[in-house]
RNA sequence: GGUUCCGUAGCUCAGCUGGAUAGAGCAACAGCCUUCUAAGCUGUGGGUCUUGGGUUCGAAUCCCAACGGGAUCACCA
């Protein structure tokens, strides 16, 4: 059980003994106590006081005496201006350490059959462009609460809707046939992705070209993008498409597929994975039937001209299209038919989307559609929503040519960590190819920490030199931690300190106590962080912990410690700080060098 | 305009369901490498928590209003 718990539960007992009226333990109020405190836990007294009808620091001192007397984990108590601060035992510190230590999964629990089942959506790209930094943030948040969420025990299914169809990917297709002589990923060496999206890039320029030319002629701005000869093309080949023109669909197979191994090589650079995915191509047509149907049922109403929408004015929103006037899907449709494919696939009790913050509006509607349409979760559909990144001067754009290649990024980083490394001197000793999985678990460490640390919901902005920075408050840092624990422990063995070194309480010292209060937090903050669905409770900390521990590493002796129940207290604290980091970073998808 | 999110140090960000003197990092300045990794540690300076009300023992945190900023309100996805 909780210690926050354990102590909650005694204050009640404690006031119903002491002033013979009963308090629930939820409402007692048991925190980690500051650190420039006396203590460890810290009882807030005012809300006692109506009960107790004494003072506030009468009562603390009161229910202070009364809990050292009843609980052995109990070592002294404090009453400070009504916080009643707690001291635990040395033994509860060593018991800790032991805990975190031999504990598999300590702080995590393990999936069962009762265990709910839920499914993340994330990543969610076009196939006409490379990934860039959104889809970065995008990817990093959904990888890391599956693992919070699987670390909470539950049961994961991580899928992605590819969206593979449609006029912009006709643009890219349409131009490749035009210019590209017959240009393949393989043929010159480019990624797939990057050489779709650069069709993509060439097409809006021809076309601009046609459009500026019609417009000197002395067409209007509508007249020329509507009449351009590419954009009628480009029109002709979604129509060819949608008829299943079988030349079409053979290119569109093609190239669809020259991105998909292109998005695979970028999903795997940045470590995260998939168990279904899920195309649109195969799903829109579905949401269609589904409409159709609660249009029977008188779910949804049809316009004049034969267009299909949901009234949602008695939820406070207005009207929402579902079908065209000629009967094609819009994408809410297609959402609606993605939705019961997925539920047909796997007996999903929680669906999470996690999808940008400029599509609130769309999740509040499928929201409501979904439960209208009797899907027995969408009601509770969680929009995992996420601010966008701006770079320093501004929003990315593509027009200006300011978006921020995953691809890049990530290179850049690692590139930036090798520099540094080698700058340093670190790593020698390492082979070429040792040395190398270092760099790109820091550059990776780097990104996914920056990334992540920050509250999802805020738009962030990014700032390719700082955060490809490794000082202070960056994955690196924590990285940094580990690697030096790893490094005693390593040195420890090679000095022939055993492995089954014992902890011993009358050894133990305040400064190892503060870093073991962290650790002993550590089941809490995985917990809080599954329920508020936030990775950056995690990063920041991982980044506390590692910040204590290196502080406690700094000044004090650990191997050349003489005394020697305090040097194997040292070497199991550093046991114990390291697996806890590992531990806690993992739900990041962030590695963690054995040195650096 | 409607809906919604945000506003904390010069900059980037923490601050959980109200609790003690509002914290980190970067940047600036001053120290610390014959000792287990200096990607580190220690210290100094830097704040009207946008503003104004309210709730109460107690507010950066909760409520209301104002101001400022973002997103969205398409027969695009």
């Amino acid at each position: 059980m909780k210690t926050e718990l354990i102590l909650a539960n005694a204050v009640s007992e404690a006031v119903g003994a002491l002033y013979g009226q009963s308090i629930e333990p939820e409402k007692i109020q048991v925190t980690v106590t500051r650190r420039d405190q006396k203590g460890d836990y810290t009882v807030v007294v005012f809300p006692i006081v109506k009960i107790s009808k004494k003072n506030p620091e009468q009562t603390g001192k009161e229910i202070g005496e009364y809990l050292v007397e009843k609980l052995p984990i109990l070592s002294s108590s404090e009453t400070i201006k009504g916080f009643l601060n707690l001291t635990l035992s040395k033994e509860y510190w060593v018991e800790v350490t032991k805990q975190s230590i031999e504990e598999e999964n300590y702080g995590f629990k393990t999936a069962d059959e009762n265990s709910q089942l839920v499914m993340i959506e994330y990543a969610s790209p076009n196939t006409n462009k490379p990934l860039h930094l959104g889809h970065i943030r995008n990817v990093l948040l959904g990888y890391s609460l599956s693992r919070i969420l699987s670390a909470n025990g539950n049961k994961i299914c991580k899928t992605n809707i590819v969206n593979d169809r449609g006029i912009h990917i006709c643009k890219s297709m349409l131009a490749w046939q035009k210019f590209g002589n017959g240009a393949t990923p393989s043929s010159i060496g480019q990624k797939g992705d990057h050489l779709v999206g650069d069709y993509y890039v060439r097409f809006d320029k021809e076309y601009k070209a046609q459009v500026a030319e019609l417009k000197a002629k002395g067409m209007t701005d509508e007249e020329a993008e509507e009449q351009a000869p590419l954009m009628q093309e480009a029109r002709e080949m979604l129509r060819k498409w949608e008829a299943d023109d079988k030349e079409v669909r053979e290119l569109w197979k093609m190239m669809n597929g020259w991105v998909y191994e292109g998005f695979d090589e970028t999903y795997k650079t940045l470590g995260v994975d998939f168990d279904k995915i899920y195309y649109e191509s195969d799903t829109y047509k579905v949401g269609k039937g589904l409409v159709l149907k609660g249009l029977e049922d008188g779910k949804f109403y049809k316009r004049e001209d034969g267009s299909v929408w949901a009234d949602l004015t008695k939820d406070g929103l207005d009207e929402k299209l579902l079908l065209r006037k000629d009967g094609t899907s819009v994408y809410m449709t297609q959402d609606i038919g993605t939705a019961q494919i997925r539920f047909q696939d796997y007996p999903i009790d929680r669906m999470i989307y996690v999808v940008g913050n400029e599509q609130n509006y769309h999740f509040q509607v499928l929201s409501i559609l979904l439960d209208r349409l009797g899907f027995k979760w969408g009601k509770d559909l969680v929009h995992f929503s996420y601010g966008m990144v701006e770079l320093p001067n501004g929003r990315m754009k593509s027009r200006e040519g300011t978006v921020v290649d995953a691809d890049d990024l990530v290179a850049d980083m690692v590139d930036t960590a090798r520099e540094m490394s080698k700058s340093v001197g670190k790593l020698e000793g390492l082979s070429e190819e040792e040395a190398e999985n270092v760099y790109r678990i820091l550059a990776l460490g780097a990104l996914k920490y920056f990334i992540l640390k920050v509250d999802p919901k805020k738009t962030m902005t990014f700032n390719p030199a700082e955060s490809i920075d490794f000082n202070g408050n960056t994955g690196p840092f924590v990285q940094y931690s580990y690697a030096r624990a790893q490094s005693v422990l390593r040195k420890a063995k090679e000095a022939g300190i055993g492995d089954n070194l014992k902890m011993t309480a009358e050894a133990l010292e305040d400064k190892e106590i503060e870093v073991l209060k962290c650790i002993e937090q550590f089941p809490v903050v995985i917990e809080e962080a599954g329920k508020q669905l936030s990775p950056a409770l995690i990063a920041n900390y991982a980044y506390d912990l590692a910040k204590m521990y290196n502080q406690f590493y700094h000044d004090c002796q650990i191997l050349h410690e003489e005394d020697e129940a305090k040097r194997n207290n040292r070497i199991m604290l550093c046991r114990a700080a390291s697996r806890t980091l590992k531990r806690a970073v993992w739900t990041l998808g962030i590695e963690m060098p054995e040195r650096m």
